[in-house]
DNA sequence: TCCTTGACACGTACGTTGTACGTATGCAAG
DNA sequence: CTTGCATACGTACAACGTACGTGTCAAGGA
């Protein structure tokens, strides 16, 4: 009888590729252990519990981060960071829950968490506006994840024209300021709505 | 025998009561269902599945939001509305990992997001800069609330010296910005921190 | 008054999950 | 070859979500 051997990367990549592949509730002990080719007990040898399994696809989704190198502008430097964030984010819908709640114990998990303070003390901010510029850019990053995946402008698991019929029918009447922001949001793309907010944070920040 | 009768709002109470006093994973259909009286199956009559039972926590969450009357200051009312906002989710810290994930269904869940836009289309925002303005506000909230949650600031479940301590040891090496800023964040409140970070993005929003 | 009918409370039971515990196997050092 | 440790693996159980069936109330018509 062979016995095989895992790596914590090993187990990484393939929580990844289960949840890209059949959604976060396919995420469990025996559907991970069996796409190994091994038993559910096996995975415990490398994380505690199942938690412990949700914080290894966060690191795995931030571990991909591309942070790029610094330049002399920072507000440059501070949109790239927090847009590539964002789009490392992004590029796995359905692990968003999990990056959402779940906190990234690894060191590639802090990096861009680093480098964004990094770029932002290179403007003239005072401790507490730079821990502020800081929550806040971070913040919405997360949080443009978030509107994207449960906001009030879209709708769980419909096409575009069922959004538009939904968010018409069931806000419409009593929220005509949401239905109005719906039609706009469908004529636009996630990132270019994201990278503009992400100028006007960017633009208060440096007045401050 | 004496069949008891509920109500939704039965539900929905009995159901934040629970999490707020015993934490998320007491929140299942038969912890519930015992804390009403009756059992399990008694529930599906009110909600589809355990997702509905989430989402009815979120509208227990949303619909405590104080909404105040708008003034002729927009800047002002964006303010209050989304620092209302912040407050109510933060007062349920059990259920903010729902808050963020799950969809709020209930016309109460829509009427901040409602209130926030109405309050910034008094400004003389284009509709893209709206959406744009909108979209980050409301991510500043939600991201907010996640970064205090499990943000890179924070460790899980230790006191205030546990916290600089563990993040002193794993990220001071490798993560000296991160440290500086951990140190500062703990001399500071949340909520001050919210509010100087809003202010930023309100006044870059202001100078589109 | 009695019967019908629909809504809904409740019980039973099954499949799936996380994981405690025990066992077995390979590799490395002596 | 032997010993010991790390770790892969099997078994088994408690707790969960929920499909399905049964029972019981209240209201409306004859």
């Amino acid at each position: 009888m062979v016995r095989a051997r895992y790596t914590l990367d090993d187990i990484r990549s393939e929580a990844l590729r289960l949840v890209d592949r059949d959604g976060l509730a396919a995420l469990n002990m025996r559907s991970l252990a069996t796409a190994l080719g091994t038993g559910p007990m096996t995975l415990y040898n490398y994380v505690r519990d199942r938690e412990g399994l949700e914080e290894l696809v966060v690191d795995a989704v931030i571990s991909a981060v591309d942070l790029p190198p610094p330049t002399s502008d920072w507000r440059r430097d501070t949109i790239q960071i927090a847009t590539v964030t964002w789009r490392a984010v992004r590029a796995h819908p359905a692990a968003i829950p999990l990056v959402l709640t779940r906190r990234s114990t690894s060191a590639a998990g802090f990096a861009p968490a680093e480098a964004l303070i990094a770029a932002l003390r290179r403007s003239a901010l005072g401790d507490r506006d730079l821990l502020a510029a800081f929550r806040a850019i971070l913040g919405l990053i997360m949080g443009s994840a978030q509107a994207e995946l449960a906001g009030p402008l879209t709708s769980p698991p419909a096409t575009a024209k069922d959004t538009a019929a939904r968010i018409g029918t069931l806000a419409g009447r009593n929220f005509p300021h949401i239905e109005a922001l719906s039609h706009v949001s469908q004529k636009s793309s996630p990132e270019a709505d994201f990278t503009r907010g992400l100028k006007m944070l960017v633009t208060g920040i440096a007045a401050a």
